[in-house]
DNA sequence: ATGGTAGATCCTCTA
């Protein structure tokens, strides 16, 4: 069973890409975040002739938007919370029917928060923590359920090689003290273990995202880990591999975020 | 300290 992940950046505008992290990856299933169309223009029949029948998208007009696809089907898992009660397209949850027993599998598109790391100036910042708060309440409520798997775009780099240069972005949103801790929080809460580093040790680098704004992304390579995956802890012990697909950063057209995948057996 | 790019769009907001 191989999961991956992707903030895509506009399902409409890199439809195409998705054929090479088909052919590059071989998922069984992809999450897809920041898809940026409303349902009733989602490109559902060039998701479904990729090879993925079973398909389910929660969009909006101009911002957000998750949608995930897959060879295996799924049920939507129903009563996602209304996230800070702001109607967002952030979330999706879906019990898989895979090999092996069905799969919890949750797709997060955690906000930004803005440029300024500060609450009480920053109504964004204030909004990412007050996610990150509610989502860890909402896991400790699931923490001992089986074969669970969350992924997708949740905009923090939470170790020190999880970015480019530690002392350079400690006041950088992404990387502040505030926001480690909040997520560090969440996977303590909710009995999250962590797929990627458990592949790639913490002291070496690790990025899936690269700033549009540099001239170079490949020479400066000034990454971030920004993109995702968890598993329960009784799921640790089936990982098989995992990629990042950071040729995919390369591409014409590409988004400034990479293809994440993991393999279960 | 600054500004750089990209996407969708109610040409400004979001990242």
């Amino acid at each position: 069973m191989r999961i991956a992940t992707w903030n895509i950046n506009s399902v409409r505008l890199r439809l195409p890409l998705l054929t090479g992290v088909r052919d590059a990856l071989a998922p069984d299933v992809i999450c897809l975040q920041e898809t940026k169309t409303p349902d009733e223009f989602f490109p559902l029949e060039g998701i479904k002739a990729l090879g993925y029948p079973h398909v389910a998208m929660r969009g909006m007009k101009g911002y957000n938007g998750v949608a995930i696809f897959s060879r295996h089907p799924f049920t939507v898992l129903p009563d996602t919370p209304d996230w800070c009660l702001k109607g967002d397209c952030r979330h999706l949850g879906v019990m898989l029917d895979a090999p092996g027993g069905p799969i919890e599998l949750h797709n997060f598109y955690i906000p930004a928060g803005g440029d300024i790391p500060d609450r009480l100036v920053n109504v964004k910042f204030a909004h990412k923590l007050d996610f990150l708060a509610e989502a860890t309440e909402w896991s400790v409520a699931n923490a001992a359920a089986p074969r669970r798997v969350l992924v997708g775009d949740l905009n923090i780099a939470p170790l020190e090689h999880d970015v480019w240069s530690h002392k350079e972005l400690l006041k950088v949103v992404s990387h502040t003290p505030i926001e480690v801790e909040a997520l560090n929080r969440w996977m303590q809460k909710g009995a999250w273990y962590d797929a990627m580093r458990h592949f790639v040790p913490a002291e070496e680098k690790l990025y899936t995202w690269w700033s549009y704004r540099a001239q170079d992304w490949a020479a400066s390579n000034r990454g971030r880990r920004l993109d995702h995956v968890w598993v329960s802890p009784d799921l640790a012990p089936a990982l098989k591999g995992m990629q990042v697909l950071r040729e995919a950063r390369g591409w014409e057209k590409a988004s400034d975020h990479v293809p994440v995948m993991v393999e279960l057996g």
